[in-house]
Order: C-alpha cells, then sequence, then structure tokens
DNA sequence: ACAAGGTATATCGGCTCCGAGGTATAACGG
DNA sequence: CCGTTATACCTCGGAGCCGATATACCTTGT
C-alpha cells in the first residue's frame, strides 16, 4: 500500500523522502501520517529491489537531501501492480482507494475499466454485511443503533461508489479508439 | 483490532475459536476473513493476559472445542477500550467500525455519546482531504477523473456519517436519565 | 541571545497480521 | 469406497508498520 503511493508519487517527478512523506499524508487525508520508522525501512527496501536509485544532493535545505528517481524496473513494477491489482487490493478500502488515486497513470482507458470492471464485480457480490438468507438486511430490523448505523453508514459508501463506477465504465468503454 | 472483537463477541457468549472465526467474519463483511494465523494466537496471547480461560469440551464435534470464557479482567479491558478509544482507534476507518459494532456494551447512553462526540471531532477538523487553503477542493475542479471518484466517494461516506452520529447524538443526549 | 519549530534522515524493538503448512475427525454424495 | 467439504485446532517465517529515539542544521519570533 505504501509502496505503491510511493511508486506513484515518484512516477510523477523525483522527490526526496521528507517530500513523499507530506504527500502520502495528503493522499490519506486526515488519517495520521505514516512514521518515519515506516516510510525509510521502506525506500531502503525498495531501493535494495532496485526500483529506486538515489542522487544525494547539498543543497540549501538543513540537511543533505537524498532525491529518489523511478528506475525503469520501478515503472514497471507499479505499471504491473495497476494492471493485475490481486484480491488483498481489491478488497482491502485502504489499498483499493490508493490504487485509485494513482490508477491514471495506465494510459490505456480498457485496462483501467477492467480494472474498475474487477472492483466492480467484488462489490456486487452479496456480502454477509448487507445480506442474510439471500435477502437485504433492513435497517429498521436491526435493533441494535450502533450496528444499524453501521449499516446505514456503509450502504451509503457502497452506493455512492457504484454510482461512480457505472458512470466512470460508460464513459471509459462508451468512447473506445 | 481484532482483540477489540474477540472481547465483544465473548461479553455476548462464551464462544470457541472456529465459532469466533466466522463471527468475525461476518462482522468485517464481504472482506476476507481472518486468517487461522491471526486468530489463535490472538486468543493464546488474551489468555496469558488473563482476559479469556478456555473449557474444553468434547462434544459431538469433529475435534474438542475450547470454549472460550470472558474473565472479569477481560471485560474489564472491553469496557476500557470502548470508553477510551486512542487516536488510532477514531481515526482508523476498520478499528472505529469496529468499535461501533460493540458500543452498545458500554451501557451508559453518556458514556456512548461520548465517543460519538469524539469521534465527531475528528470528522469535523478539516483534512487536507477535503480542503486546501481552507477552502473546500471542488470535484469539478480536479482533472483525474479517478482522484474525483475518489472525493466523490469519501464525501457521500463522510456526510453519510456525520448525518448518523448528529442523529444519534440527538437521541442520547435529549433523552438522559 | 535563545527557544521553538520546521527540515531532513535514520535505527531499533516490538506488535499484529498474513500465508502456507500441518493434524484429525465427521458427514455426505457419487 | 472414496473424495470433498466442514469442523476444529495449531505453528512457523516473514512482512509491514508503529513509537520512540537520535542527530543536526536552519529560520523565525521574542
Amino acid at each position: 500500500m505504501l509502496e505503491l503511493a510511493i511508486l506513484g508519487f515518484l512516477h510523477e517527478r523525483p522527490l526526496h523522502g521528507y517530500e513523499l512523506r507530506k504527500r502520502v499524508a495528503a493522499l490519506t487525508g486526515h488519517v495520521r501520517p505514516i512514521a518515519d520508522g515506516t516510510l525509510y525501512p521502506a525506500i531502503k527496501r525498495m531501493e535494495t529491489a532496485g526500483r529506486l536509485t538515489r542522487e544525494t544532493q547539498q543543497g540549501a535545505a538543513a540537511a543533505p537531501r537524498h532525491v529518489l528517481h523511478l528506475t525503469p524496473t520501478g515503472e514497471q513494477e507499479l505499471l504491473r501492480r495497476l494492471r493485475e491489482p490481486d484480491h488483498l487490493d481489491i478488497s482491502d478500502e485502504n489499498r483499493w482507494f490508493t490504487l485509485l488515486a494513482f490508477l491514471r497513470h495506465l494510459e490505456e482507458p480498457q485496462a483501467q475499466a477492467a480494472v474498475l470492471r474487477r472492483r466492480l464485480a467484488f462489490l456486487e457480490q452479496p456480502s454477509s454485511f448487507f445480506y442474510e438468507d439471500g435477502r437485504p438486511i433492513r435497517a429498521e430490523d436491526v435493533d441494535d443503533p450502533f450496528r444499524q448505523g453501521l449499516l446505514t453508514i456503509a450502504r451509503a459508501t457502497s452506493e455512492a461508489e457504484l454510482h461512480w463506477l457505472h458512470a466512470t465504465l460508460t464513459r471509459l468503454e462508451g468512447a473506445p479508439s
């Protein structure tokens, strides 16, 4: 999840760690920013794997910056992850939304649509959260008000996403070429 | 997060591991069920910590069941976690929704309302996801259609939850006693 | 003159969780 | 009679992340 974000941001332009941390934090919104103890090991990991190279820059800044560049291997890895999300990426909201944030890097509309179709298929399968014995659970029948809230909120989210997915798929697939 | 769910379910009635796994899976809906390699170590951990006791039961079942009972310490731990959620519990969607699912175990409406107030305060702080330079980001101004979708979906979720929070707080606080 | 806060990188121990594998028995359909 | 599915528990290695801690320089306000 973090690695995808790093690959995605570096695909836009080379960045140093500190800047990367700020962008990842902005991406996840109000959720707590990622810890240094998460980011720097991730950078090192990806550098070792040959997806990144670093260029040390003695600039005006307080400490020397290590500007990170995506290697061709790194770019391939980004595209692969976007193109072939696994079950985890699709089913975990955090991972999915991160993926969505960088889906534009997959340039062919058909490849984008294929990913959205997979998410759609996932969302459309009846889950034990919304259904019981094949019939949708009615909020009025849930006696615990907190679980009722849970159901209401989850339904609103799900519907918003389904609506957007259908609209976007129509646009992507409607105008091929 | 898993521990809270275990404490919550066992507060309702004693259960064995396998049954617990099914309930946790149902709680998280269509999201993949938790792995055995997560559940059983968690049980052992909580047993060692004195929050659970196990009663081995030679029943009709294929394998002997270890029925888990919540200890008084375990119950206190559950109530403490519900009453005093930390920043992580409030800001991480998964943790928050799990907490909400068991909030009814906190019996005083005022204590429930206090927790909802904290979530409300968290949701109401302007985040970099929805705002830029103090003004709300308009979906039409976002050029990437996928980020646009992200914004739309996140707004719908946020609004659904805020609406529910306000309604529920009015009910909980409006009728004290 | 000095404190506070932002810039910038890094390591360490610890925790939770996952995936893969292992062990058994019982029930049911072909 | 046998394979599959369900029940039921468990261990191991590893990934990923967090919180705390450390270092050190620069800018801005008081």
